[in-house]
DNA sequence: TATTGTTATACTCTATAACTATA
DNA sequence: TATAGTTATAGAGTATAACAATA
């Protein structure tokens, strides 16, 4: 029952107790935040580290890629258009269909994403560090649950195809 | 020691324990995104639901609204004539400093940052709703612990003046 | 016919630089 | 001179609609 709820969380106003809304709210805003700034050292954008990111580990098509980053295609055409100026990704056409194209991570982008990666992963466990051992730990778990349960509750498909649909 | 650091948190790859960071960062990316998609609902993005949240308890100047969303001056006259143009904010001469103009929610603003505001609180307290109210508890009290230590690590004054400087 | 990807177009958001009006 | 705000311009990011090539 927070009678202001904060849409925008205000950076100067931390009182002894946070509801558990605003917690989560001005912590989601600070981690993300913390991902904004980390990326933009490296002259990237949030959604650009999100595209070098999901190829790290796949080699879409575009369309495939879209789904991935919840975008309209034509989107994703200009993302990986000024992705690919910068060499951090390379589009490869699809030899089992003429019309596709598989979008590949760069060595170049694979160091970039890594870099970032690496320093966000740092900057957020230096301010995990900040809590004494045993919250960490109740904080990880508690988290875990939570979005696990949150999966389960949007009946999520674990095993859900790329291909499907 | 996650050996693959989520930048992206993957969507369907919840395992049941993640590390505190990955934790934090997929936590972060779907209260994130909840206030996306929300606002999205009242044709708002992020920034001009941000725009009315620092409205809802300030008149700032331009310039103040510019320290306030750390954008620069001229982002933020684009910022205003959208939202102005919606009926959302006013724009009203300073009388104290003719060149500074002060900027106020309309009802329709403040109606609508509330709307938006409430469906967020209560989207975010039904997903800590699948959670028991011990960890709740916790989870709520842990956050607090987390963002004033953080607060007081980055040398926040909480009695920062918007004129100072 | 349906699908894949691009292009054309329009809008939001952002910053830098130049400008006007006031202080 | 310095500050407050706007304008001009440029670029990223997003979507819708129309299109070409392929399935």
């Amino acid at each position: 029952m927070t009678s202001r709820p904060a849409v925008v969380p205000a950076p100067a106003a931390i009182p002894d107790r946070l509801s558990p809304v605003d917690g989560l709210a001005q912590l989601s805003f600070l981690v993300y935040g913390t991902l904004e700034r980390l990326a933009a050292e490296h002259d990237l954008s949030i959604v650009q580290t999100r595209l070098l990111g999901v190829l790290r580990d796949r080699k879409p098509t575009m369309n495939q890629l879209a789904k991935l980053l919840g975008l309209d295609k034509s989107s994703v055409t200009g993302l990986v258009d000024r992705a690919q100026r910068r060499g951090l990704v390379a589009r490869v056409p699809s030899t089992a269909d003429r019309r596709a194209v598989l979008v590949n991570l760069t060595d170049d982008g694979r160091s970039l994403v890594s870099q970032v990666s690496t320093r966000f992963e740092a900057e957020v466990s230096t301010m995990l560090g900040l809590l004494p051992s045993r919250d960490r730990q109740a904080l990880s778990r508690i988290m875990s649950r939570l979005l696990a349960a949150h999966a389960a509750d949007e009946g999520v498909d674990l095993f859900a195809d790329l291909d499907a649909g």
